[in-house]
DNA sequence: ACCATTATTTAACTTTTGGTCAATAGGTCA
DNA sequence: TGACCTATTGACCAAAAGTTAAATAATGGT
């Protein structure tokens, strides 16, 4: 009787996400659940911290909290594979080969980077879970700084030479590390206000503004940069 | 027994900030311990999050668990105090009258003031539990923001508009508002980077830096002002 | 249709943790 | 010194939360 209750307030086909309606599979094959499991425990740690409880992240699934310790050993084995699947997810390599592309000036290549990388980036599990890393090890926080350090930032500083008309032989200095370093968090912090805070900033209604911000920040950093580092 | 060496393990004269070294008052008056607990809740808070256990908090101060209640009715009671404390007293009145102070040029008025926001506001306690607070209720983090809104942004954009010599009678656009919060949020990140990432940024040797790297800044965003809004 | 496999659940254990309360003992004042 | 006040503690509780092990029931192959 219980049994049978619960089986039917707890399904997948009520919980579901409101449309896609599938018939609640009693019986998961263990790579999809497994999947299934992950993507869940990505927005749900985004959402709570790592700190969550399995038992209302498996409540989302409607499956018992138990269930989890058939495909993960333990809570932080779990947690260790959602950062490296938000983590490992997100960087584009792309973004180096659109970085060291010819056939664009150092400004499109900012504002088309800048544009991919707050679309890819700043999203909402992102940013939070990154956040919540640095709160508390670095463990995932570190590594992507780390990309940033080797893999961006040399790129970037070099197109700011060259928009500068300067060379680009030596190695960037900390002051314009930190004058790019302004305009990176300048964006990041977009990403702040709406996911963290909670802020609306621009609305759905104009999907261009987002393009309109950046580029305004991009000019500003590359004709700054020219008069400063002249 | 047991008694006996607790009491001398976990006195405060151990524990007590390498130095200062008083003698482990067994019994203090109710103002000046509530006062030190909340000292040191607002550290332990800051490190560990609004999570962090009342158990680990009262060893730190080498006092039992069950004292808290004494000062405090209920954890929540606390946090809320703690936010209380960090928030009041952080916000300097004297920032909106040296942003109205009428013997100041517009540069002079951004270099001051960010300078000291830095030094004030981008510390570890205030950082990390304004995330805090926004990652889960945004309880304190909308109220700051309201600050920021009311009290900073108009006065910023007015500034901004006086160095362009525009009028400074409209209200601000949805522009200019997001071309200073391009500034706000770079020099915001360099508080994330330091307290939340763990960056050493620009290390205790050169402590002008920081005026450098602000004072690039402000003159990168005003002139770009002028030349993005004229 | 039956059996082996394994996804899933049920029940139970353990530790953690916020909170209560009566008992203890440090400090002060008459 | 003795008595009162109250800061502080120790024992205890109940709910929360990670983890385990055995029982149950889909599923797929023969």
């Amino acid at each position: 009787m219980r049994l049978i209750e619960d089986s039917f307030s707890s399904s997948d086909s009520a919980e579901n996400s409101a449309g896609t309606m599938t018939p609640a599979k009693r019986r998961m094959n263990t790579v999809e659940r497994k999947r299934q499991i992950l993507d869940r425990a990505i927005q749900f740690f985004a959402k709570h911290g790592m700190d969550g409880q399995l038992r209302n992240l498996t409540k989302e699934l409607g499956v018992t909290h138990t269930l989890l310790y058939h495909y993960f050993p333990t809570k932080d084995a779990l947690i260790q594979e959602v950062y490296k699947e938000v983590f490992e997810s997100r960087w584009k390599p792309e973004w180096e080969v659109l970085l060291d592309d010819e056939r664009l000036t150092p400004e499109e290549k900012f504002n088309a980077f800048y544009l991919d990388y707050t679309n890819t980036v700043l999203t909402y599990d992102f940013v939070r879970i990154l956040i919540f890393s640095g709160l508390s090890d670095h463990s995932i926080s570190d590594r992507f700084f780390e990309l940033l350090r080797v893999r961006l930032l040399p790129r970037l500083i070099r197109e700011t030479r060259k928009y500068c008309k300067r060379s680009t032989t030596s190695k960037p200095t900390q002051r314009e590390l930190e004058f790019l370093m302004g305009l990176h968090g300048g964006i990041f912090y977009i990403g702040m206000r709406r996911w963290i805070y909670g802020q609306a900033i621009y609305a759905v209604e104009s999907p261009n503004t987002e393009q309109e911000i950046i580029r305004d920040r991009v000019q500003s950093y590359l004709q700054s940069a020219n008069s400063l580092f002249a």
